[in-house]
DNA sequence: GGGGCATTTTGGAGCGCTACAATTTAGCAC
DNA sequence: GTGCTAAATTGTAGCGCTCCAAAATGCCCC
């Protein structure tokens, strides 16, 4: 009754053979290296694979060569988009390469993590990136070449880092509104590594213009978190005219406290965010914010990666890609 | 040198079974149904796992099995985030059954959606949820369970297809800006098939109570495309008090017309959004919009698949999930 | 203590592919 | 045709696991 056939066992490579004529080694050949094939018989193979629909199995190559063109991102939650520039630059160097990103998240707050490196090493990922605080127990020893990307409290042993200057994208945050002239800052903070960064970086320019700080730190980087730390330092600094968020999400924040005060953004005060996120982007928000590359940083692990998988001994680097300031319209002079 | 021995074969069960004086058949069945290992060598076999860092080879296993506990989730791009209530209640349901959900995005505008689907399929998942729009080639048959979620112009032969109400999701937006008073209206539609329901349904209600309905529609469903339709609509209708948009993104794009016109958001004119996405719950833009119930989908599917991979020649079913009507802060009676 | 049964454990074949050595075929000069 | 080398093709042995029939062990009751 079905157009489909259920029972239909998927075809092989023996199937793909004995069509073709040939043996399943060079079946095999083909899929592998084309170009060491004679015409005829690779011709033949080739009509035969998509006669019989044939799809290979990716378990059975993972098992017979050890390895699977593919390579594992870790990343802490799909609803912070900063990953997709970090994939999208590490798959511009892989894709033509043939290798595969594979993505896995560790609902965050579930401690999750150590569970889904497991998943994604239990694919046989040929190379893991982690973009995400690694769990104690993935510190001692790593089991494939391991990047870490971005900044990290600990970084497992052998692996390689590759991370945004947070700390230089906090000066260059503090220049801008230097540079505008305000002279009353307020900056909102997290408590991981990168708002650590990014708040030292911040600060030091801004303590060397001699111009005051105040810092708001609240535990997490959420859109709440932003809500929280800026009504706390409004209600203690009211005349505060330029705010530095760790991030677009806090920045956000920031706007729903600016807006139920009745200040305008900028012309009360300026607000500048971290990330350039597609947040900032946004033709509505569009927000004065600092680009950390992280498609750059993409491209650098997948360089990286890639040497890892020829020779595992190379010593472990560590990279710094440098941010850049993105103008948009939540800056502006400070009212005289 | 290093503290990592980068020579170290990865252990197997066989590794495992000598260290715990067993057969590798019975290292097997621990890993399968302890419950049927007596506790003695149970506990012998568990011990040498962790002392070894035992971790099986999915690889193996499915080659072994034939089965992954793998679903596929086959979605359009990581920044459309309504795929993740849709993930959530898959693996709400998935998870304690150890069934894992892979991701793969069809990387927009690069028709890449089957290559997407057959690396999936290559990694044998047991299950396949397309979030997308399928190519037509994907339509004419299926390998594995498969099921559609979401209003789609095809769905492959043998398919479940689990969508949310968009017809009855327009009708309730309708509803909502009917009952407040309003009687200038003007609806931002996209032009893929979650759109036209949204909009026809939205039409049917705004009609049958003899108002008058402006349709701005645009190709895609961008804050960008939101904006354009949003500017085009205030253009041709500047006494327009209540605007439906397609999905949340393109309301902030309308917000951005808005604000450059200098209109007020609820005081000169009310918007709705759909999708209850993560723009419409931010405090700063607080978007009254209708919510597709994204988790419940995922979670009908999950369900769905489970019933298909016990029996594959079940018949495939249309469900049809009902939105519900999150109020915020952008709507509100039209101004007397 | 032995028979009968359930429970626990083991051996061995095989999943679909790759790697590599061994074999066949082709190509060319004489 | 012969001899030689290079290119094309094949056979065979796994990769790490599951599955299932067969063997070993444990347990109870007469």
């Amino acid at each position: 009754m079905s157009a489909t056939s259920p029972k239909t066992r998927r075809p092989t490579i023996y199937d793909v053979a004995k069509l073709a004529g040939v043996s399943p080694s060079l079946v095999s050949l083909v899929l592998q290296s084309p170009e060491r094939v004679g015409d005829k018989r690779r011709q033949a193979v080739q009509s035969a694979m998509s006669e019989l629909g044939y799809r290979p199995s990716r378990a059975a190559t993972t098992l017979a060569s050890n390895r699977t063109k593919s390579i594992g991102l870790l990343i802490d939650d799909y609803r912070n988009l900063w990953f997709v520039d970090l994939l999208r630059g590490m798959e511009s160097v892989l894709s033509e390469l043939g290798y595969h990103v594979t993505l896995a998240d560790s609902q965050p707050g579930e401690n999750r993590i150590k569970e889904a490196a497991d998943g994604l090493l239990a694919m046989h990922v040929d190379a893991l990136v982690i973009a995400a605080e690694p769990s104690d127990s993935m510190l001692a020893r790593t089991w494939v070449p391991t990047v870490v990307a971005g900044w990290r409290k600990g970084v497992p042993v052998g692996a390689d880092l590759i991370t945004n200057d947070d700390d230089g994208g906090g000066g260059v945050a503090a220049d801008h509104l230097l540079g505008l002239g305000h002279t009353r800052i307020g900056h909102l903070s997290g408590s991981d590594g990168a708002s650590a960064h990014r708040r030292a970086g911040f600060r030091r320019q801004i303590q060397a213009a001699g111009v005051e700080l105040l810092i708001a730190e609240s535990k997490g980087t959420s859109e709440e978190d932003g809500y929280a730390a800026a009504s706390w330092l409004l209600d203690h600094h009211p005349d505060t005219t330029a705010i530095f968020a760790a991030n677009d999400t806090m920045a956000v924040g920031a706007f729903a406290v600016l807006k139920a005060r009745g200040l305008r953004v900028p012309g009360d005060i300026s607000v500048i965010g971290y990330d350039n996120s597609p947040l900032a982007k946004s033709r509505y928000l569009d927000i004065t914010s600092v680009d950390n590359r992280s498609d750059v940083v993409g491209i650098n692990a997948a360089h990286r990666l890639l040497a890892r998988i020829e020779d595992p001994a190379i010593k472990p680097e560590r990279t710094l890609i440098d941010p850049v300031l993105v103008l948009r319209s939540t800056t502006a002079r400070p009212a005289p």
